[in-house]
DNA sequence: AGGTGACCGGAAATGGAATCTGGTCATTCT
DNA sequence: AGAATGACCAGATTCCATTTCCGGTCACCT
């Protein structure tokens, strides 16, 4: 299906510059070089629009954090890695920013749906990691999706939170050194 | 100052009932039994209002955190009592909780700038505690102002944010548990 | 002299007209 | 025939003029 790539594309490309509520169907009609109404076979609405878009972005964040772990290398390593690479990714890609932003600017429900799905995508991979190395005796036994909230969000606050109310960025190696030093080593089967 | 107080605890109510751009000055000056001008002859704005009012709340806090810590008692059962103690503040008083909704809902600058305050308040609080118990080998030597940060935002992350995404809020014991096993495990000096 | 509320100006609410936009469907094109 | 299209529609949104509201002042009152 050619035509639906070129539309989700052209999707993708206005919501991250404009974000969702500011691109009209008009206008991804425009940047596919489609008719609005071919939109509709693909897509029953906007809304499906922008969950199709998201999605194959969750699908190519998955990609990138799964080429940053490696199976040789400790849990801690790759724990850290993973979700580093996750958040430069977050930074990185326009879409996924133009969303948190407009999350916060104005409540579109649509939009808040959406991040709630990255959200859980994020939290089963993280999950998914932890069984791994509890089988591995690398993480002592714990409740896997608890944890994996609790690190997802930890990461997020000192890197996205922080800079809110100080003036600088935290550190990558900071950052590092505080899980390394808390949350990872309370983890960890050995000290 | 009788007549200051009686405006102090006004403007309390009001806050707490209508949040703070809602309540008008009249509005306070009704509930103290005094005319709006006396108002501005002990505080020069709503806004300093505003302020002295939360710098009062903050000294209750700290007074309730305090009661909640054992001098005699673990760092991390110290740790726990204390955060939940403020937390379950948190959700008990009403012009905390009214702020917090209206900060979310429209950016009020005045109220921001007060959001930050308590939260800076309560860091201090938490970094001199982990200091304390640095001092006393309890807790590994470690940075106090940010893990007294990961601590805050983890807490926060747990009782307010998962409700948000998820049906049941978690039970005390459930998250005293995950911090057992990571965060506190992580930092205390003993296994 | 301290307390007060009528008053002021700018900010915000209101509401109705004008515009915009998601979605449809009769028509066109292949 | 069947896919593609864009004029069209209704409801949502924006705009903007008008009114209302409210923080802060100050002349007046007690």
């Amino acid at each position: 299906m050619d035509r639906k790539q070129e539309i989700l594309q052209a999707a993708a490309k206005s919501f991250s510059m404009f974000g969702y509520k500011a691109t009209t169907m008009d206008q991804v009609a425009k940047f596919a070089n489609v008719g609005k109404g071919t939109i509709y076979n693909f897509f029953t609405n906007k809304e499906e629009l922008l969950q199709e878009v998201v999605i194959s972005m969750i699908r190519d964040m998955k990609v990138e954090a799964e080429q940053a772990i490696d199976t040789e290398a400790s849990f801690i390593k790759n724990a850290h890695n993973g979700l580093m690479k996750m958040l430069q990714f977050r930074e990185q890609h326009l879409l996924f920013a133009k969303l948190i932003e407009e999350e916060k600017a104005i409540q579109t429900p649509a939009v808040k749906q959406m991040l709630i799905k990255i959200e859980a995508e994020i939290i089963t991979f993280l999950a998914d990691r932890i069984r791994i190395g509890i089988g591995k005796k690398e993480i002592r036994p714990c409740n896997p999706e608890l944890v994996a909230y609790l690190l997802l969000k930890s990461y997020l606050a000192m890197v996205v939170d922080w800079q809110l109310t100080h003036e600088e960025a935290l550190h990558e190696d900071e950052i590092l050194t505080l899980f390394k030093e808390t949350l990872f080593r309370g983890l960890a089967t050995t000290s």
